[in-house]
DNA sequence: TTTCCATGTAAAGCCTCCTTCACATATGAG
DNA sequence: CTCATATGTGAAGGAGGCTTTACATGGAAA
C-alpha cells in the first residue's frame, strides 16, 4: 500500500499517555489494526474518525494530522 | 444514501467568494460532483481533501467541518 | 525456556470516497 | 422559445477506510 496522504503525531500522543495501541483503539471505538495502520501511515483516517482522536487529546485536527504541503 | 457523519459550512463559504461549485471543484482539483456530495451533506471529504478545503478557505478544519458531538 | 503483552502485517469482505457519463430541473439572457 | 449556466442526482467502477481472523516478531518477566 502507499504512503498515506498526511503526517500525524498520534504515536507520541498515545505514548505520553501511556496507552497501547489497544488501549486506543477501544476509547477511538475502532480495532487495534485501525489505528496501527494510521500510525504507520498505511491510510488516514476518515474526517469522522479524525474529529474522534482530535477531541480525545483535546487538541485541533491540524495538532495531530499535518497535510504535506506544510512541514 | 445515509447522511454524512460531519456538518459544514461549505455551501456559504462557496457563495461568500460567488464561487459556483464548478469554480470550487477546480480549485480543489476534484469533481463538481464531489463538491456537490459534500455539501449536499451525502458523504464527508477525506482527511486529505479536508485539509485541502480548510487551506482553500484559509481556515481550521473544524471552522468548515462540525462534528455531531457539538451543537 | 515459557508465557504474556505490544506491535506489525496479510487476506477477505463491506462500505465510503471519488471518478466519469449521463440526465433532469431551474433560472436568466438573448 | 432557445441557449447557457448552476445545481441535484443515479449508475458503475476504482481506490481507500475499517472490520475480523489469523499469524509472526520482539521484549519483559517468571
Amino acid at each position: 500500500m502507499a504512503h498515506a496522504g498526511v503526517n500525524n503525531h498520534l504515536r507520541t500522543l498515545r505514548a505520553e499517555r501511556g496507552w497501547s495501541q489497544q488501549d486506543l483503539a477501544q476509547l477511538l471505538e475502532v480495532s487495534r489494526q485501525s489505528v496501527n495502520a494510521i500510525e504507520t501511515g498505511r491510510y488516514d483516517p476518515s474526517l469522522p474518525l479524525a474529529f474522534k482522536i482530535a477531541e480525545l487529546f483535546g487538541c485541533a485536527i491540524e495538532d495531530i494530522f499535518v497535510s504535506p504541503s506544510k512541514g
